[in-house]
DNA sequence: TGAATAGGTAAAGATATGTAAAAACAGTAT
DNA sequence: ATACTGTTTTTACATATCTTTACCTATTCA
């Protein structure tokens, strides 16, 4: 099997020697050295993976991580200096399917390299159908739909948030505190009516489909659906 | 970039002639001889997919598929003699993918593996075509050609660029700051419309071609493919 | 009972998005 | 150079959405 391996790094003679390594082990290996010029560069090119320097000159290793994960999900190892446990786990958690410590054995490389190429075949199917039904509710989070009893909601950005995360905990109540930040994306704070005014919306919305008293208030804690 | 298929079968020749074959449709071929072997092989390689006899000395083509089916879901097309409906079933009932009555036309044997490489990986299909569909969208990265229901959208090279980006990240809101990053090449500055604009027209053109509600905004974050 | 507090909701104010049209820009032909 | 053409950006205004305000009712508690 022969993969496709980008590798990013500003150093070019580390780049070369890997790149003679990688072609011994089998593998189609090509460098760039610019982090901008590999996000642009991977947005009409693919690769089965990517070899990613956390330390790049200008844009970042983890910026290009970021910018990367906008548009693919092809694996990426990433280069990082020993013992910088808070950019593995940066790096992590933006995406990356490994790392390992820089200066690296290149037979180490290899064979973690083969092993994110294994792992991310089935992880391709991972792709999500989020929909979510309680009771004649129906919520759909790719497309963004609600609807009851099929009729659509007509729900506005926000009160589609909030109706989420209600469904989300059917049958729990949720704070008003939990719905500011998970809706609307900021903490709640004194005589901010704004969480009760969409409520208001949903409920109206909800009614002209035939569905009536779903929200339930609870006072001094927040809302519950049905 | 092209798909990895692993030929398994003990007919030296055919294995050569189907090699070069493959090659020329753009396939990265590769073979092995005996069915032991394959399995083996098969535990550290990683193929987009397999095309297997079932007819193999010692362990033969029905065993090989249930010993790798332990460990890989890999697409398989079995190569079956003439009229073997017993083996066809079973076959399929073990997790091959299609099957081939031997001798086969190679063109319709090419044309097969595209089918279940679209069927079971869709990523690795869309690299063989550079395309990219998604419902009755397609995007053709090589020659920068958008199309909905198979009419071409017409749209500039911007346009593209965007609808190239909320492709990729299909299902998925993509901030207006990554959209100008990708597509226009600069980052966001205050009062900057031009991604609503574009992505206006962009939505005018789909329309025109019955292509509606497809690109959604979500306020405040910004906009998403569905 | 009456004051204090929480929630309901209409309406006003603030902010974000939709989009037509003008202006700026780039490429090509005259 | 100048005019022409298609594209992109900016501008301007319309519309949609969100937040705040204000006033109302309901509940809690002293």
């Amino acid at each position: 099997m022969s993969a496709t391996v980008l590798i990013i790094d500003d150093d070019k003679e580390l780049c070369s020697l890997l790149c003679d390594f990688l072609l011994l082990e089998g593998f189609v290996p090509s460098a760039i050295h610019d982090g901008d010029e590999a996000v642009i560069h991977c947005q009409d090119h693919s690769y089965d993976a990517i070899i990613l320097d956390i330390m790049l000159p200008g844009l970042g290793g983890l910026d290009v991580l970021r910018q990367m994960r906008q548009y693919t999900s092809t694996p990426v190892l990433m280069l990082t200096a020993r013992g910088e446990d808070t950019d593995r786990i940066l790096g992590l958690e933006l995406g990356a399917d490994d790392y390992l410590p820089k200066p690296c054995n290149p037979r180490e490389l290899a064979a973690r390299l083969r092993a994110i190429l294994r792992r991310s075949h089935p992880a391709v199917d991972a792709k999500l159908k989020h929909t979510l039904e309680v009771g004649r509710t129906r919520i759909n989070a790719s497309n963004r739909n609600a609807s009851f009893d099929g009729l659509d909601l007509q729900l506005t950005s926000t009160e589609f948030n909030l109706l989420l995360v209600l469904l989300n905990c059917a049958g729990t109540v949720v704070s008003k505190e939990t719905l500011s930040q998970q809706a609307l994306g900021r903490s709640l704070s004194a005589y901010d009516r704004s969480v009760d005014v969409h409520i208001s919306k949903i409920r109206k919305k909800l009614a002209t489909c035939g569905g009536d008293d779903l929200i339930v208030s609870v006072r001094g804690s927040g809302y519950q659906f049905r």
